[in-house]
DNA sequence: ATTTTTATGTGGACGGTGTTCACATCGGGG
DNA sequence: CCCCGATGTGAACACCGTCCACATAAAAAT
C-alpha cells in the first residue's frame, strides 16, 4: 500500500541520462492507469527523481507529453492487431484467409480497448487548446498504423472477391466507427461493466453486422 | 472580446435564491464550451456571484455537478432524437414509416453529437474515480432515454416485419456502436474537422450499413 | 590544457484548481 | 419571539502547470 511509487533511486550523478524515455514511461504508466488525464507532471518528474521543470527541457509542455503518450498509445494498438492477425490459422481458402485477416484487425481493436482502457482513451485524446492536433502517425511493428492495416484487410476482402468493389470506398470508416463505438461503449459507456466473454461476443456481433452490412 | 462574462448581477441579498441552478446553468455551458474537464467549480461560482464553497451547499463535489451536467446533457440527445423523429413525414405504409424513424433516431444522435460536442463528450464522460457511475437515466420530452428510443424504433422494424425477430436480440448495441463510434470519430477522432454536409452523408451511410447488418 | 559555449537540471515563485474548517447571516417552524 | 437549520463567506491547504533566474557539467573551441 505504497501507492506513490518504489523509492526515486537516488540519482548521485547530475545529468540523469534518459530523463526523456523515464519521464515518457512514466507517463505512459500513469495514463494506462487513469487516462489521459492522470498524466501530471509533477507526478511524471517525480517518478523520475528529478524536479518538475527539468520536463521542459525535453516537452514543451504537458499537452507535447500527453500527445506522445498518445502516440505511443496507437502504436501498442496497431501491434495488438498485428499480434491478432499473426494469430489467424493458415488456410489454403484465400477468401477464408481474408475473412479471418479482417475480423482479426476488429477483434485485436477490440481487444486492445477492453484490456487498456487508459491508453485507449489517451490514444484517441484530442487536446482542448487543439495545439497537438498534428496528425503525426503511430505505427506498430509492421510499419503500419491502425487505420493501414485496417485498409489493407479490406482490399484483400476485395481482391478475394468477398466485398464488392464498389462498396469498398469509405468502406474504412464504417468498419473503424462499428468498432470504435463498441469499445467506447464498453469501456466508459453503457456497456462497462461487462465481462470480458461477454465482450468477445460482442465484438463478434459487431464484426458479423460489419460484414454484412459494410 | 470580454470572455470572462457579462458583471455578475451584484446580489443584494444575502440569499441566491436560485443558486442551484444557476450553478448548473453555468455548468452546462462551460462543459458546451470545452467538454467536462472545462466545468471548472470556481469559474462555475464565479459566474453565479457567489463564494467557491457556496457549490459544495448543492452538490457533493465537482464530479457530482459534472454528473449532472452529464445528465442534463444526456436529456439533451433524447430531445434531439425526439425532434428528428418529429420531421419524419407522414406516410401510409408503415414499413417504410418505421424504417424512417430508425433512421431519423440514429440521425437525431449523430446531428447532436456534432452540434454540440462539448456536451456530448460531456454526456458520455464517466468520472476517474467510479463515484458517479450510477446510471441514473435521463430523459428527453418523451420521458424516454435515448437507449429507449432506441429500442422501441427497434421494435417497431420487428413489428412491421423489416427485422427478422431472431435477430432482434442485442441489436441496439449493434446500432448503437455504430452510430455512437461515429459520433466519436467525427468529433474528436480522425474524421474531425469533416464539413456538416459531409458529416451527413457519413451518418446516412453507416446508418445504411446498420440496417443491412443489423 | 584551458576557456567558452551549450545542454540539462534546480529552486523559487505565481496563479489556477478542488476541498475543508470555522464562522456569518438569515428565514421559517417551535 | 426566538432559535435552529439552511445557506453563503473567508481563510487556508495541497496539488497542479508554468515561468524566471541560476547552477552544473559535458562538449566544443581555442
Amino acid at each position: 500500500m505504497t501507492p506513490p511509487a518504489d523509492p526515486p533511486p537516488k540519482r548521485t550523478t547530475y545529468r540523469h541520462g534518459n530523463l526523456r524515455n523515464a519521464l515518457l514511461d512514466a507517463a505512459v504508466e500513469l495514463a494506462r492507469e487513469g487516462g489521459p488525464d492522470a498524466v501530471a507532471l509533477r507526478e511524471v518528474t517525480r517518478r523520475a527523481g528529478v524536479a518538475p521543470n527539468a520536463a521542459y527541457r525535453h516537452f514543451a509542455d504537458r499537452g507535447a507529453l500527453v500527445h506522445e503518450v498518445s502516440q505511443a498509445a496507437m502504436a501498442q494498438v496497431a501491434r495488438t492487431m498485428e499480434a491478432e492477425l499473426a494469430a489467424v490459422p493458415a488456410t489454403d481458402d484465400p477468401a477464408a484467409r481474408a475473412r479471418a485477416r479482417f475480423r482479426a484487425v476488429g477483434t485485436g481493436y477490440i481487444r486492445f480497448a477492453t484490456r487498456e482502457p487508459g491508453l485507449f482513451r489517451t490514444a484517441f485524446h484530442v487536446p482542448a487548446d487543439m495545439a497537438y492536433a498534428t496528425d503525426t502517425t503511430a505505427a506498430g511493428a509492421g510499419g503500419l498504423t491502425p487505420f493501414e492495416i485496417l485498409s489493407a484487410s479490406l482490399d484483400d476482402l476485395v481482391t478475394t472477391g468477398i466485398l464488392p468493389e464498389d462498396r469498398r470506398p469509405g468502406a474504412e470508416f464504417l468498419a473503424w466507427s462499428a468498432v470504435h463505438g463498441l469499445s467506447v461503449l464498453m469501456i466508459d459507456g453503457p456497456l462497462r461493466g461487462i465481462t470480458p466473454d461477454q465482450a468477445d461476443s460482442a465484438a463478434q456481433d459487431v464484426i458479423d453486422m460489419i460484414e454484412r452490412g459494410i
